[in-house]
DNA sequence: TACATGACTCCGA
DNA sequence: ATCGGAGCCATGT
């Protein structure tokens, strides 16, 4: 069975506000939808077409770091860019969560 | 239909 | 701080 297409449009439009510089994880987005979990929210973020435009950079584990897949590397980059700090242990600052 | 996998989490040892 | 196992549920074989 695929994803109901309402928790998917939930999904889209709360990754979607997550702002510039800020992070938030999969269980946080899970929770706030009606019914996903932490695991449908990382499968909805494999399956994102290219060249969608929602910011999946954002999206990071619930250990504050970024999660072991395939585009990684480039998560941390796209972050680094718009200036989301790690700290040594590859950790995001619990400041820089969102929300709050 | 059955079993394995995965961009997850939580919890206990 | 780490690690393993269990629960999770959509997808892939």
């Amino acid at each position: 069975m695929a994803i109901r297409a309402q928790i998917l449009e939930q999904i889209y439009t709360i990754v979607a506000q997550i702002p510039p510089g800020r992070v938030t994880t999969y269980g946080r987005i899970a929770q706030m939808t009606e019914g996903a979990t932490a695991r449908l929210v990382g499968t909805a973020m494999r399956q994102l077409p290219t060249g969608h435009d929602l910011p999946w950079y954002r999206v990071i584990g619930a250990s504050r770091r970024i999660a072991d897949h395939g585009g990684a590397q480039r998560q941390h980059e796209q972050l680094r860019a718009e200036g989301v700090v790690f700290d040594a242990s590859g950790r995001v600052p619990m400041h820089l969560m969102w929300p709050e």
